[in-house]
DNA sequence: AGCAATTAGTTGTGACCGCAACTTTTGCGA
DNA sequence: TCGCAAAAGTTGCGGTCACAACTAATTGCT
């Protein structure tokens, strides 16, 4: 009942190694360029959720998943960047379940000298490469990849 | 000197969040498809490019370029595989320094069951949502993505 | 030929992260 | 109300990987 696998073609095979190289390389390039204010890409990210939530506080459960990392991954990341008092762990006095990742001001002040240097990086590195319709497509594509993974995890949970 | 840093407007940051976020859900997708077959997808890349050099088989420093890996991670990653069989070391008789990586047969067995798996996968997940433009413009962005890398590594080296 | 610089690969060390197990707290159904 | 399932977070453990230091072999320059 097998049929005959539907090998990739030379276009597809392209794409798909363009992609797969390419954004290994970007990300190092991204995470040396930052590397000099201090910050990881992880450290970062942290920052960018945490300054954009109310009171730059978040549940550590929601962090978790907006930061697509295990409960216990962010525990670890966190560790580090309480240990650099850039952000303090804070239990809610409405669940007691629950911790709150806040960012302190060192951490804030971190966040803005470095928030300049990495958005130029980006930008040098990806996005001022692209015109306005390539930067559309762009968008448009990993809305779709994004969809169906959404779908499939559905699928899966129905199940 | 400073000037006002070029945030990333709207478009730009959907586009970036879009394809940082996008990525990460989409390979634990793939290694999650491949899982049933016993291998993870470090171990697929190092039997697709073995399968396709000469001889099944590949200088580890040329193999470490290939696959983005550092020296020492790529002897850990054969280890696993020389332990399981499906990659031999083989040193080389022309320089006594170079060790080849050689694809078994059992590793060539496992590839050849585990290819049409991941080929499915990454089509249903990627490829055969896009269409031809689409696939197109996918492959002249990363092409743009990855020149500017190779430009910036030159200056680097020139330096 | 002979010595220095380079190259290939391995190992020690430490960082990061996921899974499973565990504790504490909350929510819900009988 | 009681009791059990579910949820939040941490810790132990194992896997993967990069950096630095090291050994062995080759190349190049004199």
């Amino acid at each position: 009942m097998t049929s005959t696998p539907r090998w990739l073609n030379q276009d597809e095979m392209a794409a798909w190694l363009g992609f797969v190289e390419t954004h290994g390389d970007l990300m190092t390039a991204l995470e040396h360029d930052l590397a000099p204010t201090g910050l990881t890409l992880g450290d970062y990210q942290v920052f960018v959720y945490l300054s954009a939530a109310e009171d730059d506080s978040m549940k550590m459960c929601d962090l978790a998943e907006i930061l697509q990392l295990s409960p216990s991954g962010l525990t670890r990341r966190l560790d580090g960047l309480v240990k650099a008092g850039w952000v303090e762990r804070r239990p809610s006095e409405l669940d007691r379940r629950v911790m709150h990742a806040v960012l302190t001001d060192a951490g804030r002040a971190k966040l803005e000298h470095a928030a300049p240097i990495h958005v130029e990086s980006v930008r040098a590195r990806m996005i001022d490469l692209l015109d306005a319709d390539e930067l559309a497509t762009f968008t448009r594509i990993f809305h779709k990849i994004r969809a169906a993974l959404d779908v499939a995890a559905d699928a899966q949970l129905a199940s």
